[in-house]
DNA sequence: CGTAGCCTTGACCGCCCTCAAATTATGTGG
DNA sequence: CCACATAATTTGAGGGCGGTCAAGGCTACG
């Protein structure tokens, strides 16, 4: 099957009727691998369709003039990209791989007519890209407020979650094949630093990272170190109910909550 | 004239047919004024509609655990919220003035309408959020990698483009009705050393503020301090031709975000 | 004229960076 | 399977940027 940890990443977002699972299952897209240190989309040039990961890991990242590298986001299995070029043709980041690469590669014109086809399948599309949206900035809120040690917990946890979503984990552990210095790239804090933040970690009995599998020892202790809460990667049910914080109605409309109610809802996916 | 910063926005990023930028300026919709320790959108509610800066400086931010706030973008007049809401319908920031606020809402029905209505309109609103997305990122960049002297120079500089960009802004100034205390949670610095930064970019030259007027007194070296780029903002015709080749028709682009259907779109706001 | 909020400045400290070297994985050719 | 080369991880010593705590000054406003 292609596309599987594709189709089943957009159904933790919304539920998509069987027959528009099964024409994306068949579809005969281009598949293409990519080896180690390369660019899937380079800063500057227009991704020209959607690239979508099947295996591997690769990272949205800049280079900035002094020599660092910063990540600013991780793309897992089932998550994809090129979509997001700016208005004027050209994305402002790159897309690199971070390991070898499995990808499937969607032209422009296909998904455009893919837009008709499947309209639960676009809608779930333009969820994914909230849901990236709000981890981008719940990266800034890690980089941002949390010591090192928060910070690394919290990415860990982020990846853990979302590579389980896929179905890419155990109950606590999963296959990790990043760098040290990817970690730190994308937490803005210097490789040497990781280190002493992961040996400290294994100390504590917290977590193991030998040979890329990374074991989550103690999950809960883990969470609480990093403030983790997984709701903003909207993953289930589950964690849809348990969001409830504070509501308060600016309004008093009518609810209009669109997204249950059609193939292509209004409004509601934004 | 109703939403007049507004439409002078959009138009920044995609040329308006008069007969849509006619009728959004006589919209009549509700106008309403904020006073000051108050939300526009309080986290996790549904925002049900579009709320449109008129006057004021409102923030997307978040309370930390540790009393902290931090500030995950600023909104200038022109600017708008409201339509990024997660798709189960509660908004994962708050939208608060930092200022006396006064803001136009459009409520979803509304919207909707407009949709059909004015289809370049709803390209703009696509185009916009796309540039608020890489806004986020070049702000993760910014805590992430530059320090304090940098990474407030390059926040002062996109504040005075975006301002300039709405008619907000004197060749070399503008007025910035921020605290400090406003500027350390955006650049995730404290106060206290906002102030000392403050103080030694006067004592450079390179800037004065003063009763809320920021005067760039050395744009260039203020520039240049920060590696600051503004394409990110995509303002104006000159900076999208000097960004890059390659230069899309507005209309190519479309929703992602639900609204599907008006005449223009085919794909891709992205 | 007094109070409250914001700005300013000083002294001190800790987290994380820098530089450097040792040790361990990974991979390649003989 | 071993010898070697290269990349990645680990550990140490020292320093600087920015945080913390605290006090004093300025401005706005009643």
């Amino acid at each position: 099957m292609m596309l599987d940890p594709f189709v089943k990443r957009l159904q933790q977002l919304t539920p998509l009727p069987a027959a528009e699972t099964e024409a994306l299952r068949e579809l005969h897209v281009a598949r293409r691998r990519l080896q180690l240190p390369q660019d899937l989309v380079a800063k500057g040039c227009d991704p020209q369709g959607l690239y979508i990961i099947e295996s591997g890991f690769a990272a949205r990242y800049t280079w900035l003039p002094n020599g660092r590298r910063q990540i600013l986001g991780f793309l897992l299995p089932g998550d994809f990209a090129g979509l997001r070029c700016s208005f004027y043709g050209a994305t402002r980041w790159s897309i690199g791989a971070l390991t070898p690469l499995e990808f499937a590669f969607i032209p422009r014109h296909l998904l455009s007519q893919l837009s008709v086809r499947l309209p639960f399948f676009f809608a779930a599309l333009g969820h994914a890209r909230l849901v990236e949206d709000d981890t981008t900035r719940e990266w800034l809120l890690n980089v941002g407020t949390r010591p090192a040690v928060s910070r690394l917990a919290h990415l860990l946890c982020e990846l853990f979650t979302r590579l389980k979503a896929v179905g890419l984990a155990t109950a606590n552990g999963c296959n990790l094949p990043l760098r040290q210095a990817d970690l730190a790239d994308a937490l803005a804090l210097t490789p040497v630093h990781v280190n002493r933040v992961l040996m400290a970690m294994r100390r504590q009995g917290l977590i193991s990272l030998y040979r890329q599998q990374l074991v989550l020892a103690d999950f809960p202790a883990v969470r609480g170190l990093a403030g983790f809460e997984s709701d903003y990667l909207c993953l289930g049910m589950r964690d849809r109910a348990a969001s409830t914080a504070n509501c308060r109605r600016p309004e008093s409309t009518a609810t209009l909550d669109g997204h249950q109610a059609a193939p292509a809802p209004a409004l509601a996916a934004e």
